[in-house]
DNA sequence: CATAATGCCTACCTTTCTGGTTGGGATTAC
DNA sequence: GTAATCCCAACCAGAAAGGTAGGCATTATG
């Protein structure tokens, strides 16, 4: 149970957006460099979090990407769910008609468990709380 | 992020042994067929947690597993780590040389919590208290 | 001892995911 | 028109997940 370097590097990038938010868009080449992340693969993760809504993109020669919401409206949460599908974590948490056995039940309990406290703990926090820790630079 | 599982068939393993100790071991077959497990998938797991010391097994005919130790003094939390390696999400939580960016370091607040969350979920909940809730069969 | 039930071990296989790269387009400020 | 930028589709190597096959070691029982 690894958070993978997609999700790693899309948090990153949106805390690099979240700080350095001037009214202009900034460029991906520039988030990768200050960040080192592969630009083609950020690429492809700044796609799905703009068909997410979660920022927006400006093309043509001074365009880049902004935030799509103030930086105190989008938590952890969004971000990693935009990147990783649903947080839960085993199917039958949401789906009640997936479990038949009575042991399987038992350990449900566990997973629904688990599943509350990964997202209490991804969408108590939001990007404002993370720059407030960053040093902006 | 998603449950494995091998973690998923070893929890439910362990309750089952949990919930049908009666001194005797329990062979293989019976678990797997009870819980729908294949059961050369699930011999390997269950030598996993042999090894990490949650399980005894006895050789020869009337032979089988049993919990090394109380359901209570068995957590969940150990059960996965047996089985998921370190609970850890992200590399640069326990490890304070492998992180040189400033930004990362922002965005490790989120894991190092994230880390706690899920710790505090999975050693809250023994064996013991997964039996009580199941069916007991 | 022979046999059958059991645990133990190694190797293999297929499918999916991860983390990338390549290369070419469409848009737009200058 | 040109250069910077976003957009998109295809491809690729390596790892992991989930499972299978087959054989060896141990032991209770007749």
């Amino acid at each position: 149970m690894r958070i993978s370097s997609r999700c790693e590097y899309g948090l990153r990038a949106m805390v690099h957006l979240a700080a350095h938010d001037a009214g202009r868009p900034v460029p991906l080449p520039e988030i990768a460099a200050a960040e080192g992340i592969p630009a083609p693969f950020l690429e492809r993760i700044l796609a799905k979090l703009r068909e997410s809504g979660l920022v927006k993109a400006t093309r043509g020669v001074a365009g880049g990407y902004q935030l799509a919401r103030q930086p105190a409206d989008i938590a952890v949460g969004d971000v990693v769910t935009a990147l990783e599908g649903p947080l839960s974590l085993v199917g039958c948490v949401p789906d009640d008609g997936a479990c038949d056995r009575a042991e399987s039940c038992a350990s449900r309990v566990v997973w629904r468990k688990l599943d509350s406290a990964i997202s209490g703990a991804l969408n108590g926090i939001t990007l404002e709380d993370l720059t407030r820790e960053a040093v902006s630079t």
